[in-house]
DNA sequence: GCCGTTTTCGGCCCGACTGTTTTCAGTCG
């Protein structure tokens, strides 16, 4: 199996840190780190590229010597610089960085002054005194390692969209009734609306700034205060989840505000182009020479280093600095341009309410349509349908279309893609359908081939309209299946066929680099719901967002089209 | 190690907070 970008990444990250620990060139740290987010961003897999022969060090951040470096990866798995950093440097050392104020230089220090080699060695160290007897080292220190040692993993722990909201609207509410504050806002990658959510970044303006740190730091979730000061607090909520805030006076809140949602690669990027026209762009403004130019609101800061506004959501420096500059800033789709939902399920299947109660609830958000597709027969724990029952529900729905007003109900079904390829049900029936969501249910372990093979042979089927949860992937749950994506597009657009981009919180499937390769095919994306009830028809906010992250505006959607565009569409 | 519309050499983002100091290096975002 080939490499995935995230593990080349991966590999980058960790020689970084390595790197850092035995004190070398921070440029040259910074280089790979930089390289491991253009890798991790990238819509088309390294070892894709390589095998047809691309120049990676056309890459951003990436050069000659670190594209050979991919290369090696690619070829062999492994990088020969990274085993010849592991022999200085014990690799364990890497994750003493993740204990709270170690890094990379007192790392360093513990390994050469005590000879720690090992995680072990750490916590014998701090457990007998010798940490705080090393210049530098105080008991503060040495009871966090003692503390912290024990929850050390390789994995990363970041909440779901879902997780992140439950957390972070209790406490936007319970700090904008605090006397004196006058905004608060989720920055971060909650601002960016990433899939999932490491820690939250909180803004406030507030007239009594001592008063809201206080009660900030008093809220009832709060375990742990990390950090305090005039400016800016760092705490640990019950839920695990940390929280930054900051307090910005209001003539820098633009500033503040676009520093704090980042990207930090994104942030880089603007700072350099201030840079080149004499400019200095900091948390507090845009200033040129002494003078503040701007900084009271985001498109202050934009204008000010000569840029059109870039929404939040494409802030990640994977080429929107360059089209904002080209003034080719795409009109990113939004909730008010989606005039229906196409995948969803009622009690027929494993949904938990009526046709008549999915039909209101899509009238009530003022869609057009919303396909019905329970699932097929072979996915028998939800009851899935087979022919006979299919065709009830046809009729059902045909008989209550009837009685609708402003809405029409669209005949489809959640097909199951069946491992030799073919779809669960006979063409017969599924010729009676608007349209069919077909999807992969089982057998995720197929090898790569197989399994590309598998659903572009489903493809085929002329029935066949879209691809439902495109990679499988549930977040933090499953990873993905192994699948040539890059061609499954291809072949979708050749044949008329669509992917969807599932807006379940916990798929999220199309991943944003899967969209934006999907808009450079020229692919047409369906935001679906798969609601199993009408309170997730909700759900469509979540696909937005994801879709606004892969660029895609409302041209490249399917489900944006009039319901007369959208049979047209469908014909295949 | 990367990068270039002043460049193939000489730059590379920047401020707040902490702990351990006694004026600041290291960490963090």
């Amino acid at each position: 199996m080939s490499i995935h970008n995230s593990e080349i990444a991966d590999t980058f990250e960790k020689l970084a840190d390595l790197l850092e620990i035995e004190n070398a060139n921070p440029f040259r740290v910074r280089a790979y780190r930089n390289a491991a987010l253009t890798i991790r961003g990238h819509a088309r897999s390294m070892a894709e590229l390589v095998a047809e022969g691309e120049d990676l060090s056309k890459l951003p951040a990436v050069g000659k010597d670190l594209a050979a470096k991919i290369h090696t990866l690619v070829k062999t798995g492994e990088l020969p610089a990274l085993k010849q950093a592991e022999a200085r440097t014990p690799g364990a050392l890497r994750l003493m960085l993740k204990i709270d104020g170690l890094g990379p230089k007192r790392v360093r220090t513990l390994h050469q002054v005590l000879k720690i080699r090992s995680l072990r060695d750490l916590e014998r160290a701090a457990l007998n005194g010798r940490v705080r007897s090393v210049p530098g080292f105080g008991a503060k220190t040495e009871a966090r390692i003692i503390d912290q040692i024990g929850q050390l993993s390789e994995v990363e722990t970041r909440s779901g969209r879902l997780v992140a909201e439950e957390i972070a609207q209790p406490l936007v509410a319970y700090l904008q009734t605090i006397r004196g504050v006058k905004q608060v806002t989720l920055a971060g990658s909650y601002r960016r609306r990433r899939d999932s959510v490491g820690d939250l970044d909180i803004l406030v303006t507030a007239t009594r700034n001592a008063a809201v740190m206080q009660r900030f730091v008093a809220y009832d979730e709060v375990v742990d205060v990390i950090a305090q000061g005039r400016t800016r607090a760092t705490v640990r909520l019950h839920s695990g989840m940390q929280v930054d805030l900051r307090l910005v006076p209001q003539v820098s809140y633009g500033a503040a505000l676009h520093y704090f949602t980042g990207s930090k690669a994104h942030n880089i990027a603007v700072r350099r182009i201030a840079m080149d026209r004499g400019l200095k762009l900091n948390e507090y403004g845009v200033f040129k020479d002494e003078k503040r130019i701007a900084g009271r609101t985001e498109q202050e800061i934009f204008a000010a280093v000569g840029l059109p506004y870039i929404e939040p959501e494409m802030r990640e420096n994977r080429g929107e600095i360059e089209a904002a500059r080209q003034d080719r800033l795409p009109l990113l789709v939004c909730g008010k341009d989606i005039r229906g939902d196409l995948h969803c399920h009622t009690k027929a299947s494993d949904g938990h309410d009526s046709l008549e109660e999915m039909a209101g609830a899509a009238r009530a958000k003022g869609y057009e349509y919303l396909a019905v597709s329970d699932h097929s027969r072979r996915v028998t724990v939800a009851h899935g349908l087979d022919a006979t029952r299919l065709a009830q529900q046809i009729d059902a729905i045909d008989r209550l279309n009837e009685t609708l007003e402003g809405l029409v109900l669209l005949k489809a079904c959640e097909v199951d893609i069946l491992d030799n390829g073919k779809l669960d049900l006979p063409d017969s029936i599924l010729a009676r359908l608007d349209l069919t969501v077909c999807a992969v249910h089982y057998k995720f372990a197929l090898s790569r081939q197989r399994q590309t093979e598998r659903i572009l042979r489903a493809m085929d089927n002329p029935n066949f309209n879209v691809l439902a949860h495109p990679t499988g992937r549930l977040i933090n749950q499953r990873n993905p299946y192994e699948v040539d994506l890059e061609r499954l597009m291809r072949a979708a657009r050749e044949n008329g066929c669509f992917m969807e981009l599932n807006a379940h919180p916990d798929r999220l499937d199309l991943t944003d680099e899967a969209c934006l390769m999907a808009r450079e095919i020229g692919l047409k994306v369906a935001i679906s719901t798969d609601a199993h009830s009408t309170s997730s028809l909700d759900f469509m906010r979540f696909g937005i967002d994801q879709a606004r992250r892969g660029w895609l505006s409302a041209n490249d959607v399917l489900n944006t089209r009039s319901l007369k565009a959208l049979r047209r569409l469908l014909r295949r």
